[in-house]
DNA sequence: TTGACAAACCTGGTATGCCAGATACAATAA
DNA sequence: TTATTGTATCTGGCATACCAGGTTTGTCAA
């Protein structure tokens, strides 16, 4: 056997549009664009220096995240980041609760007891009753994040992970905002619980519509209590 | 006042790329690509040529189709049509039943007493014992669709109207493929008439529920026997 | 000072040319 | 004949020039 030189296949996957788009996507959804008040535009040509690249791969990306609906192009006026509204923002979040409920039934069905074992360990630390998680909410809205991203991930659908990847930008944003108010965090972590429960007794009906309801009630909140929103 | 001609306005807003990107996807999605054992490749300067316009809109196009999943592109190989596989379209209906249970549920909650009666016209002449669905496939078919379409739309939810908009290519597809085995048309409209019962009572959890399995029994039927998919 | 108006410029849309990688095929050597 | 190699060709990625519509700015008359 000849000695070979341990070489890594060169990423010719990752084009200058595929590399714009994720930077652009990152510095898009980077910025809390409902601190600012006033709408932010993007310039082709100022992108295309700052990056280093012409314009073609930077528009190309604009292509890709206006579908997604992060900014919106008005020709020849400009390209500017979108604002959700309100209306927008709770009906993705009901869209994400029925997309996790989904996920959460399939985990019912088809992932093994040391998957859903390991969703408890995600919030190992903040059952005690000494480290409430009003306390550390960088560190339990961090939990949380985990926690949905499991769900997904564990339902063995691809298409719910594709599907919920841009909701989770935006309902992730929210989630933090409102996690806070109202003694959510508690009462958030007392639902987890009850759905980690409900997946490990297989009960297909009830986490079905514990993670359903979990995430509606978000949506129920932001209804009361985002009037930011416009 | 003066005399003035009826003109209407520009369309100023579908540009080369828009109009390129629908012609695209009505093409792409018009023919049977499971009917065609060979996979179909597209040439961006083919295209061009056959649409009039230069490779630039062509290739903004494809960069949405490609996002969609229709189309996916190999560098300095060539722009092929998606083939999907049956686990994928498996998901896609999973995702496609919560989507629709979630409709459901908005349903019983908002929609008006006429807008939910006027789901059931569209099954008019479909009910007598002496027109049965299995003798006119095709038109029950076309009212199945429409079904499917207005519990979406009834929703009120653009979110879900949007996620399912590409989703219902694939599983109108399937629909219609199967819809003649296994006596499903007869099955089928049984389920919708129940589903239509439950939301007019105003009945949530059933509507949900009904609705959730009237699709995951496609998805499971899909699962058993087409077996053509790879 | 203020209003209208025109010129300069800015912006996204489009066309086009070049590049490098991939492929197909012919030429060549074993 | 067969394996190899060189070359012509094709393909998508990228850069760039130009266009038309919109905005800003500045001038000048009232």
């Amino acid at each position: 056997m000849t000695p070979r030189l341990e070489v890594k296949p060169i990423d010719t996957q990752s084009s200058f549009r595929t590399q714009a788009y994720h930077a652009l996507k990152q510095a898009i959804t980077s910025v809390n664009i409902y601190a600012h008040p006033h709408e932010i535009r993007l310039d082709e040509r100022q992108l295309s220096q700052d990056l280093g690249v012409s314009r073609t791969p930077i528009r190309e990306a604009m292509t890709l995240l206006e579908q997604e609906g992060f900014v919106k192009t008005l020709p020849r006026r400009g390209i500017f980041v979108v604002r959700k509204t309100k209306r927008e923002i709770i009906e993705m979040i009901e869209v994400w609760a029925a997309l996790e409920s989904l996920a959460a039934r399939l985990i019912t069905l088809h992932a093994s007891d040391a998957e859903i074992a390991g969703l408890r360990h995600l919030f190992d630390g903040f059952q005690e009753n000494g480290h409430s998680p009003e306390g550390h909410l960088d560190e339990y809205s961090d939990a949380n994040i985990r926690f949905h991203q499991a769900i997904i991930k564990l339902s063995g659908n691809q298409c719910i992970a594709d599907m919920t990847e841009n909701l989770f930008i935006h309902v992730r944003a929210i989630r933090q905002m409102t996690i806070g108010q109202d003694n959510r965090a508690a009462r958030s972590i007392v639902d987890h619980m009850k759905i980690i429960e409900a997946l490990e007794r297989r009960d297909t009906e009830l986490a079905e519509k514990l993670a359903r309801q979990h995430t509606l009630d978000l949506a129920a909140h932001v209804e009361k209590h985002c009037e930011f929103l416009s």
